[in-house]
DNA sequence: GTCTATAAAGCGATAGAC
DNA sequence: GTCTATCGCTTTATAGAC
C-alpha cells in the first residue's frame, strides 16, 4: 500500500494478507498492486507464474513460519512429559497470536474447503499433516493415551474457532473454545 | 446437468450444491447453468437479483432444513434431561448425515471465513447464533455446567472436522474429531 | 526492475425473439 | 417461461518503452 518493497521476500507478506482478506478467487492483480504497492510488470517480474505462483510462494512462506514457531518446538519438545505439556502450552500462546483470536483466518485452511485445495493439494496437506503428526508426537509423549485422536481435536478446535469466531463476529468465542478443547485433561 | 427443473423451489438444492463446491466468488453463472441446466434467462427470471439474489436463497434454504431438522427439535427437547440428551444425539447423527463427514462442507462456514461474509452478514451470523442458542439451551437442560462454552465447543468441532477431513483427503478426521470432542462427558 | 498499454478471455447482467 | 445474442466491465497475462 505504502512503501514499495525491492526483494521477493520483503512482498510475500503482503501479498499473504491480501490473500487471507479475499480469499484466492477473490484477490485480483490489481488488489495484489495495490496490497504491495507494485506494478503490474514489477510483480510478474518477481513471480513469472502469476497469481498461481505468488499463493504457492506464500503458502510456503506460512509452512516455513509454522515450521520455525509451531511444529519444530512440538518435534523437540517430544522428549519428555513436562518439556511436551510445554510444548503445548507455546503452541497454543502461538497460534492465538498468529490467527489474532480468529480476526485473521487460515489460508491453508480457507483453501481445504474452496477448489484451490486441488491447485494447491501437496501445500495445504502437508501443512496440516506435520501439524497433527508433531502435536501427536507431543501428547504422546506427555502421556496421552490416545495422541492422534486428541491432537485432530485441538487442530480441529482451532479451525473452528476461526469459522465460529468470524461468523459471530466476536473474538472471545476464539479463546472459548480452545479453552473449552484444553479444558478436560489440559493436554 | 440432466432434467431441468420447472420451479424455483426445485433449482435452490442445484444451486447450492454448485455454491458449496466452487464458493460464491468462484461459482460463475455459466456454472449455474450447467448445474441446473437451465438457460442465462431462465435463471434471472427466477431471481431477478442474479447470483446474490440465488445464493440468499441457498442460504436462507439450508437455514430452513437446518431449523427443521436441528434447531427445533433441540429446543423442543430442552426441556428434560433425558430428551436433551437425545436431542443432542440426533443432532450429530444429522450433521453427520448432512456434511457427509466432511466432504461436504458448510456454506455458512465457508462464508464465515470469507469476503462474502459482509455481503450475507445475517445470514451467516443468525445460522450459528441459532445454532449456539438453542444448543445451549439443550446442553443446560441436560445438566452442563457451562452449556455456551460447550455448545462453542461442539460446533466448532463440527465446523473444524469439516476443514481437516477436506485438508487430509481424509472423511474418518471428521468422525474422529466430533468422537473426540464428545467423549470427555457425553454432552 | 518498473512502468503503461493492450491483448484475449471470462464475467455478470440485459434485451428481445419465440 | 425459455432461449440466444450481446453489452460493458473486469480479469489474467503479455509486450515493449524507459
Amino acid at each position: 500500500m505504502a512503501k514499495p518493497p525491492t526483494t521477493r521476500d520483503a512482498v510475500i507478506p503482503l501479498l499473504a494478507e491480501a490473500f487471507r482478506e479475499h480469499g484466492y478467487q477473490g484477490t485480483s492483480m490489481a488488489i495484489l498492486q495495490d496490497a504491495t504497492g507494485l506494478g503490474r510488470g514489477s510483480l510478474y517480474h518477481f513471480f513469472p507464474g502469476g497469481k498461481e505462483e505468488m499463493a504457492a510462494a506464500v503458502l510456503a512462506d506460512i509452512r516455513a513460519w509454522f515450521d520455525e514457531r509451531v511444529f519444530s518446538p512440538l518435534r523437540s519438545a517430544s522428549t519428555g512429559a513436562e518439556e511436551a505439556r510445554q510444548g503445548v502450552d507455546t503452541m497454543f500462546d502461538e497460534v492465538r497470536t498468529y490467527f489474532r483470536s480468529g480476526r485473521r483466518v487460515c489460508l491453508p485452511g480457507v483453501f481445504a474447503i474452496g477448489r484451490e485445495r486441488d491447485k494447491f493439494d501437496d501445500a495445504v496437506r502437508g501443512y496440516f499433516a506435520e501439524w497433527v503428526d508433531t502435536l501427536t508426537a507431543a501428547l504422546g509423549a506427555a502421556g496421552s493415551s490416545e495422541p492422534r485422536s486428541r491432537a485432530l481435536q485441538l487442530i480441529a478446535a482451532v479451525q473452528g474457532g476461526i469459522v465460529l469466531a468470524r461468523a459471530l463476529d466476536d473474538p472471545d468465542v476464539f479463546d472459548t473454545v480452545i479453552d473449552s478443547a484444553r479444558a478436560p485433561i489440559d493436554l
